[in-house]
DNA sequence: ATGGCGCGCGCAGCGCGA
């Protein structure tokens, strides 16, 4: 089994990037972020044709996730149980008897924001909210835009970035916060790629000068872990014509 | 130097992302 988290950056301009990829790379499942489209739009036509059944959960502009799968998408459930929240940030279904939530974690804009403030409180909500998917399927992977860059490894310029948001402390701790549950970040589980950045800005060449962060992540479930096989970081979309400034990351399980 | 780039919205230029 192969799954995968993409932030698309609009589904409607990556259509063609995401289906030429899913052509390409026939992963089982994708969790995808940043729709930015109403249910109505999505293309459902279009992905049933790659195989695909969709589960979403859409917004006009802003926000919007989903799931992908080319099995049956059970126990579909949309927003943080208990979190009133206007913004269409997280969907979860079961694939094959794994659970699987993909977020799309708010971008924080400024340190001290009210933005901030939410991005802070959205974290705590989801801390407790995965406590319960985990106690409820062992079998748990989250993937999603965490728009936490983990450690000064994870950001390309890490004096630059000193204290900025994406790599905070209190962002950060609210990250480990998730792993404090048991769940493991699965790029930690493998030797480090030479190239470990999944989002480049899309100003001043950052992309061609290597000038990235570690935003986009996998957690697995100890159950999860045990079987993950190998994890991989796709930059071939973020080379094409109007690119996502995302990358798709891929974690891969043997047993699964 | 507070923008740069790319998106949606909506038809000019702004809000937002990371």
């Amino acid at each position: 089994m192969k799954i995968t988290t993409w932030n698309v950056n609009s589904l409607r301009a990556r259509q063609g990037h995401l289906l030429d990829w899913l052509k390409a790379n026939p992963v089982d499942a994708i969790g995808l972020q940043e729709l930015k489209m109403q249910d109505e739009h999505f293309p459902r036509a279009e992905i049933e044709a790659m195989g695909y059944q969709a589960a979403i959960s859409g917004q006009k502009a802003y926000n919007g996730v989903a799931i992908l799968s080319r099995h049956a998408l059970e126990d579909v459930h949309r927003d943080i149980p208990g979190f009133a929240d206007e913004q269409k940030r997280v969907i979860a279904a079961t694939v094959r008897g794994v659970r699987i939530v993909n977020l799309y974690v708010p971008n924080g804009q400024t340190i001290g924001s009210e933005k901030y403030a939410y991005k802070l409180r959205w974290l705590g909500a989801l801390r407790e909210y995965l406590g319960e998917e985990l106690a409820r399927h062992p079998q748990l992977v989250v993937t999603g835009d965490f728009n936490v860059a983990p450690t000064d490894a994870d950001v390309h310029d890490p004096l630059a970035w000193a204290g900025q948001v994406l790599c905070s402390e209190p962002e950060r701790a609210a990250f480990r916060a998730l792993l404090e549950l048991g769940l493991q970040d699965s790029f930690t589980r493998f030797p480090a790629p030479e190239q470990r950045f999944t989002w480049w800005d899309y100003r001043q060449g950052a992309f061609r000068r290597g000038r990235g962060l570690r935003i986009d992540h996998i957690l697995v479930s100890p159950e999860v872990s045990k079987e993950c096989q190998s994890f991989h970081i796709d930059t071939v979309p973020r080379e094409l014509e109007r690119p996502s400034d995302h990358t798709p990351v891929t974690l891969s399980f043997r047993g699964l």
